[in-house]
DNA sequence: TTAGTATATAGGCATATGCTTATATGCGCA
DNA sequence: TGCGCATATAAGCATATGCCTATATACTAA
């Protein structure tokens, strides 16, 4: 088995950078545990849907996390084929679970994907 | 023993936050192997002397690393007593050593700390 | 005390960031 | 086709960030 490669300080400053904001940081440790679509954050962050959309794209623009469209709904995963995959996991496994906010979207009938 | 307990989403995105900036995750990776001066890291990075002294007071205001004072120079270390050390210990063993930094600084004869 | 070196702080400036509202696009279904 | 919901994009604005130069403070040694 080949030693892991080591990611460069340039692709971890640019994925820690994004991790450095709450909200961002919050959506990632949800989506270490449940696949979440826009509009489910929406409600969770009680944030406009452009704010969050906008969070999501840099997300993804640099591969942290991929799409899948569900139907009307395009939900969103952590990326396991990033490059900076295995960080980003070991960090978010330092943090607190986010099951709270899950519950509370089914408690109000807002969860939408289900998988 | 206790499990370990986890790390705040707040605490953790502003430490986060400053490990996102590529000038300070080096250093950071730099002194998770050696001690260093300000005057080394103006050396190193060839920055201007407030430049580094700037973002090394925002790792130190959140505890991140630690100051000493020996004789004319400050030396700062990682604070291994700051809650998020683990994580940022974690963090930094995935990233490259920055050896060549420290050789460098040694060939031009600018090395300062000596532990 | 005075000069020299190391570090910190203040102030200013250009750019980045995160949010908002307004609008466009994409999909499902009647 | 046309309406409704989900998402994306555009534009604007306030604040944050990172850098610089100028200056103040702290320590060493002559």
């Amino acid at each position: 088995m080949l030693a892991k490669e080591a990611m460069s300080i340039d692709k971890a400053s640019t994925a820690l950078k994004l991790m450095g904001d709450k909200t961002r940081l919050t959506m990632l440790r949800i989506l270490a545990d449940h696949d979440c679509c826009v509009c489910e954050f929406v409600e969770i962050f009680q944030m406009s849907q452009p704010s969050v959309s906008q969070h999501v794209r840099k997300m993804k623009d640099i591969g942290m996390i991929k799409e899948q469209r569900k139907g009307q709904w395009i939900v969103y995963s952590l990326n396991d084929s990033f490059e900076g995959y295995d960080m980003i996991h070991s960090i978010l496994e330092q943090l607190p679970a986010q099951d709270h906010h899950l519950k509370q979207l089914i408690e109000k009938g807002k969860r939408v994907s289900c998988n």
